[in-house]
DNA sequence: GTCTATAGCCTGATAGAC
DNA sequence: GTCTATCAGGCTATAGAC
């Protein structure tokens, strides 16, 4: 292996150390407490030498977004691989999303309640964003045809729909049961209820 | 009156002012970005002057959560009481509540959202939080009572389960539609459809 | 790539004069 | 109740030696 691959490897392996270090801070400190500053301190260097890696802080806030976006995604795409198609795939995806979500926590926050004020998601974004609509959007297709669910939801209205819910039961995790694991407490245990609902929103042709 | 009761009012008004600033830097700043400096900066006075009116900035953190909770509390309230008893009021208090929240984006966070990691609310913010609980288990009561939701409505779950739903809705509609209504996007209209739900979740006995 | 040093900000909070 | 002065610390970011 020539020296430059070396030093290439190097470089990305202390790029990942400092993003692990980043979302540690973030878990602990909430994720508008993330500092260079500490950061270095938790890697044993000094402060300037992390722009040797990140431009910017804003900019560690972009790669933990488009790593955290992926992560997500490769999630719930392997959950929904290994079910049933269609409305088990649904339910499969979404239930290790949340799960995901809630085991991290700081990037969830980061991903969809936009705590930053000053950070604003890049575009290439956008395209991971697309994506997880779209393979949930494929379920729900798989899922009328099957029989499961109505036509009314191979539509993007069911797709935000069940975004919303998930979203509302992390939300209340996160804020009244910060602790506490998927499928415990008063509010994750509420979603597979509300999945059943989808079916009485979206009421398949008897 | 005694120049007593004056000096009393002056002071309750420079209270007033400093809460509402602060309500102004947390809605351009993110609620994080609240800072004593920047309160006596936009009222004219000198920083240390800020700690004759508030010990801390927890301190202001504290009684914005109770003065959010409680204006909350009587916007629910009102709507609740000029509809009909049980489903139709809590449809309108619940609407009343998003279109509350959406207009004070920086206080329902603060509510609903911990996003300030070393504040945690004090101990009468939890009464407050029953009686948000109460008056909604009450209007459930009455939904049942009318035959308008089957007997299992009637329960703490079900108060948390309509809770989820419209925290869901503004998260969702707080990170991808900040500025847009309530009633308007892609989020919000979602709310009465899943509150048509809640029959379906306690179907009525027919 | 790492360091020291530092610029140039910001912050919350306190002491004490007026 | 307001001020000045100040403490003691935080931060991001840059310059330049090694």
């Amino acid at each position: 292996m020539p020296p430059a691959d070396r030093r290439a490897r190097r470089r990305q392996e202390t790029i990942d150390e400092i993003l692990d270090i980043a979302v540690a801070i973030m878990s602990e400190e909430g994720v508008n407490g993330l500092s260079l500053s500490e950061v270095a301190r938790r890697l044993g260097i000094q402060p300037p030498s992390i722009y040797k890696y990140f431009p910017s802080l804003m900019a560690i806030y972009d790669e933990l977004f488009l790593r955290g976006q992926t992560m997500h995604l490769e999630v719930m795409r392997d959950a929904m691989a290994t079910a049933d198609p269609g409305l088990d795939a649904l339910v499969a995806g979404l239930e290790a999303s949340g799960r995901w979500l809630l085991a991290n926590r700081a990037v969830a926050e980061l991903l969809f309640w936009r705590p930053v004020p000053k950070f604003e998601p890049s575009h290439s974004a956008m395209a991971i964003s697309r994506e997880m609509i779209d393979i949930q959007r494929a379920a729900l297709v798989d899922a009328v045809t099957a029989g499961q669910l109505g036509p009314g939801a191979d539509s993007d209205e069911a797709v935000f729909l069940v975004s919303t819910l998930i979203i509302g039961v992390l939300s209340q995790a996160f804020a009244n049961e910060p602790d506490l694991e998927w499928g415990t407490g008063r509010f994750t245990p509420l979603f597979p209820k509300l999945m059943r609902l989808l079916v009485a929103v979206y009421p398949p042709p008897s």
